[in-house]
DNA sequence: ACCGTATCATTAACATGTTAAATAAATAAA
DNA sequence: TTTATTTATTTAACATGTTAATGATACGGT
């Protein structure tokens, strides 16, 4: 792009290297998935609502109650992580926290009605976005690219 | 799965509510992206480098001199975290940083004797895991799934 | 009932992601 | 040349990612 481009490359383009960054495939789903994201964040951030706090009340109005490990499990987000968003959505009002009665251990997670009012407020926007999305490439791709990233997802290494 | 699952969901099944989580292509990206790291990760843990410092390695190595702005757009990192790595790298002797003659706001980066021997113990390795994704998937999915990676990098969200 | 073990959630410690602001150097404009 | 504006990097502040360790509860076998 610029001139003043990389120099001096300290090993031969040989096979010694991983493959080359620009076909790597996990920076192509990073930049893949910065890419959705940059859409979503400014109109999040106007709630005060990260994208990962965004999974969990979304997911809390699609199921109703949930308790942390299924949540964990649904948004994709680590159980120490998970513990501070519970945290922090609650002291917001966001969702309720309670402890199972037939399991000590669990906590079961529920949203408010301030929890739903945000949900009311991006949804449609967020919709919006996506059928941007879909129009542009049409459901048959989208379905096709998820389809072949279920599959990776899948790999497990062990041939 | 568990008979621990969800119970009364909070808003009807119906259009309010984005797209099933399922579904959901920035979770989708995550959790192939997941699947993939956790291969790599107990590998460069073993010489105390994170993913994202390998990236930053593994591009100088590929390509010699590289200052700090084209280090973040190759190795899709943003500047302060690129900041904080750089920091960390040239302490442990792994990198070496100098200011750029030409233009003093600007910062070089170059890979040391030390990184480029954790590159070369890393490398065949991390070339092993990719075969046998390959060999998984075959070439020309990975290509596919690869290029419509980049058409949703591509995505703007306008029109 | 007791013990050992497994599971769930939290805490701790450190690295990175993210946005905004600050700093410094280069460049354009007056 | 002096000023104003851009550009590159850093710092700050807070949220999340990541691994390991801890505390608490449940559960199995004895």
């Amino acid at each position: 792009m610029t001139d003043r481009a990389a120099t001096k490359p300290k090993i031969p383009q040989d096979a010694l290297l991983p493959r080359n960054t620009r076909r790597s495939l996990p920076i192509a789903l990073l930049r893949a998935r910065e890419a959705l994201m940059s859409h979503f964040r400014p109109m999040l951030a106007e709630h005060d609502i990260t994208e990962q706090q965004w999974r969990v009340i979304r997911i809390l109005a699609e199921a109703g109650t949930v308790d942390a490990s299924d949540m964990a499990d649904r948004a994709f987000i680590l159980a120490p992580s998970l513990t501070r968003i519970i945290r922090s959505l609650e002291e917001r009002g966001i969702i309720d926290k309670a402890k199972d009665d037939n399991d000590g251990r669990r906590v079961l997670l529920k949203i408010t009605p301030a929890g739903l009012a945000i949900i009311e407020e991006v949804a449609p926007e967020s919709r919006l976005i996506y059928d941007r999305l879909e129009k542009r490439f049409g459901r048959e791709r989208i379905e096709l690219l998820l389809d072949l990233l279920d599959e990776v997802a899948a790999f497990n290494g062990n041939d």
